[in-house]
DNA sequence: TATACGTGGTT
DNA sequence: TAACCAAGTAT
């Protein structure tokens, strides 16, 4: 490594020092805590994941107890936090490392990744903070803060970006201090290194940048723009007997996969007949109770809750069912966008 | 390579 | 307010 090069590491690691926040996952000295607060991470900010984390540890304080939990436990815990695959695969993945790896973590980048949920960003995260491993941990910040530094206008949105700006965060890893690198590149991205308002006045590193040094801060890093989400009619059924609201479990692998919500699905086709496929309840739809909407990243749901009545009921267990009492809706592991369903229809 | 996959905060 | 964006991964 040249000179300045290595002088701009030490000036970043000299600030992450003496400036970085006092995150709960920090000074943990323990890999599986390290994992779970990476992927909670995944997409979301530290506000966001922080009482999650802290509530995950105290439930599931290890790998062993997390793999012998079961799955609405654990979607129980990820609720209301979104891209729900992330909890089913860091299910999955414990009970791979407690079944063919003796309940040990791997400790190498490689090893990690072949784990469900852990790419290329997080097995650089956890090999190098958990392990000491000097390989590099690229999030969307790092992106940033190198393509400025570097003045680089590669669009990061894409493989090939993402691939040359890895490249140039490989060069930047110190062999000592792999871990606190990696998240002081993220610290500086999250705190002063920021989208639309970067604070150069506080950096570190800005003799070195680039991009201040060009007056193109607030051009870097070069990205394309994202489609807009499609819009969908949603009908759902409010059916209650007996104080008991109907559930239906989404399909494992799709949007909310393993949650629980009310049954229906896009206005194209009848809802009854939806209800009756997931959950094996005939109804008669009744009155509107109330109308939502909800974003998602891809996806607008226009969402309207119907009363239905029971008519029937087919023969078989429904496996992805519940009546659920009203009182007890709170337990069950329900995405945000079915909690905006129930509570219109309830003050419908 | 493009798309699916959540949610909440900021501007 | 609508658009943008965040410690990404899987297919």
């Amino acid at each position: 490594m040249d000179r300045s090069r290595a002088s701009l590491v030490r000036a970043l690691l000299r600030w992450y020092d003496a400036e970085r926040r006092d995150l709960p996952w920090r000074g943990i000295d323990d890999p599986y805590a390290v994992w779970v607060s990476e992927v909670m991470l995944q997409q979301t900010r530290v506000e966001t994941a922080t009482p999650y984390f802290l509530a995950w540890m105290e439930h599931f304080p290890d790998l062993e107890t997390l793999a012998a939990s079961d799955r609405d436990a654990v979607l129980r815990s990820w609720q209301g936090l979104g891209y729900y695959s992330r909890a089913r695969n860091l299910h999955e993945a414990a009970r791979v490392v407690v079944a063919q790896h003796g309940g040990r973590m791997p400790t190498t980048r490689d090893g990690l990744m072949r784990l469900p949920g852990i790419g290329a960003y997080t097995a650089g995260a956890i090999a190098s903070i958990a392990f000491g491993e000097a390989v590099p941990a690229v999030d969307g910040n790092v992106l940033r803060v190198l393509a400025r530094l570097t003045g680089n206008d590669v669009d990061i949105t894409t493989p090939n970006g993402r691939k040359v700006l890895t490249e140039a965060a490989t060069g930047f890893v110190p062999r000592d201090r792999p871990g606190d690198w990696n998240q002081a590149l993220m610290e500086l991205g999250a705190t002063l290194c920021t989208p639309r308002s970067p604070d150069c006045d506080r950096c570190p590193v800005r003799a070195d940048c680039v991009a201040h040094r060009t007056g193109r801060t607030l051009t870097l890093p070069a990205r394309s723009a994202k489609p807009a989400p499609r819009e969908v009619r949603m009908r759902l059924a409010w059916v209650e007997c007996d104080d008991a609201v109907l559930l239906t479990r989404a399909p494992e692998n799709g949007l909310l996969g393993g949650l629980w919500g009310l049954p229906g699905g896009p206005d194209d086709r009848p809802l009854g007949r939806m209800v009756r496929e997931q959950t094996g309840v005939r109804v008669r739809q009744g009155r509107l109770l109330g109308e939502t909407e909800h974003r998602f990243t891809h996806r607008l749901w226009r969402i309207e809750v119907r009363r239905c009545r029971v008519t029937g009921q087919d023969d078989g267990a429904a496996d992805g069912t519940a009546w659920v009492p009203k009182a007890r809706l709170h337990e069950q592991a329900i995405a945000t966008a079915h909690r905006k369903a129930l509570a219109c229809a309830l003050s419908g």
